[in-house]
DNA sequence: CCGCAGATGTATCGGTCCGATACATCGAAT
DNA sequence: ATTCGATGTATCGGACCGATACATCTGCGG
């Protein structure tokens, strides 16, 4: 989970684990608590130990005081061959896992580096369970309405709601992707681009994306 | 966490895991997964070696086959005097630590079990916690806007979204609570409405009515 | 000039929770 | 008969979090 938000991350270039711990958090701090630091570096020294990730090299190995601007030593990370294989291979599973709330949220946040079969396929499955999730409610409501104080009786009314919003968002979005032309990708242009050689992003101005409203339509 | 929702679900009655995990899906499941038996056992463990709950003993200890209905051996935990306290110390906290989505959700479930003033504190930590999580939000959607591809701006979009629709909702609930006698609780006991049985907002929404005063009020 | 708060930066530790798994009994359907 | 699903207790490895520690750089007020 973290790992396929860091590799993702990664794929726009090489980053330090306080700054991939800042860009995880506006990318997915709207729908999701941010990664701590404790699972963090954990998983980054994980990653690299199987490959998927490496340390970028700092120019002169012999007094390597002066990183970028005069600061301390920080570890640079970058997508190996490996990695961004690993990553691809994650973004195509759409089985019943990537219906969980959190998994759902990452790979949806990279959904334009995934070809839309299978984005249309994980917006299902993600659809599916919160369906079930919504029958669940309704019928513990049923089932035990008048055993609720009203407390109870709101958390599940809540609740109910929130599921009922959930399906009718994910309707729309599956409605939008079936509103494409099934063979192609019109997001796929900017992420098919291998030789882009990206900067780092901490100040980075790029803003080379016209597209944009493809589900804006309601 | 878990152990608070044991406590309070104990409250009701002695009950066995199996029965345990049930009533927690049912009480809980409407806004977060239900725990899993792979947290639920090694907590009662720990709980019953803490003392805050006790085995419940079968009537002969000698051949002690049939339980109820000839069922295989269950344990079945009852609250002690202990697990009483410390549940009620666990609901008069209202701090920070509160505001975590799991942990206002179980606290809410509990609601009627706290007092008012207590309840009042617990709604407004958790206002907080989500208005600062929606400024966040809307800081990043205006700091990055321009470089996110559809699906990263729908997502915040989205988040955006749920994190004001949460603010509204405990806005009512702060004006419902405020809205009563401060020295009283007309909740304390079952006030379930023997009418209608609460119909959901299946397809009908758009009702915009501000009336709503309030949760449920005789 | 000093100090000190706050951002930057890496890292570990203990703890909670989850998913998978194992094992066993029972009633009902096939 | 036997398979299936519900009931029931339990453990294990792994993911993640919150707290904590430590160190450097920057800017701000005194």
């Amino acid at each position: 989970m973290l790992e396929l938000a860091i590799l993702g991350l990664l794929h726009e270039s090489p980053m330090h684990g306080y700054e991939l711990r800042k860009r995880l958090l506006s990318l997915l701090g709207a729908i999701r608590a941010a990664f701590s630091y404790g699972s963090l570096y954990p998983t980054l020294k994980r990653m690299r130990q199987r490959g998927l990730i490496a340390e970028e090299a700092p120019g002169t190995p012999g007094a390597e005081k002066p990183l970028l601007t005069g600061r301390r030593a920080r570890k640079v990370y970058r997508l190996t061959p490996e990695g961004k294989e690993h990553f691809a291979q994650l973004m195509s599973e759409a089985g019943p896992e990537t219906a969980d709330e959190a998994l759902f949220g990452v790979h949806f946040a990279f959904f334009s580096r995934t070809d839309p079969a299978t984005r249309l396929r994980i917006l299902e499955a993600r659809r599916r369970r919160v369906e079930e999730r919504r029958e669940r409610i309704r019928e513990a409501l049923a089932r035990t309405a008048e055993r609720l104080d009203s407390y109870g009786f709101e958390l599940q009314r809540y609740g109910l709601e929130t599921a009922e919003r959930e399906v009718r968002w994910l309707n729309e979005l599956i409605a939008s992707e079936q509103g494409r032309n099934p063979g192609q990708n019109d997001f796929g242009d900017r992420l098919a681009d291998p030789g882009r050689p990206t900067r780092s992003a901490t100040e980075d101005e790029d803003s080379s994306e016209p597209d944009k409203g493809g589900m804006r339509d309601g």
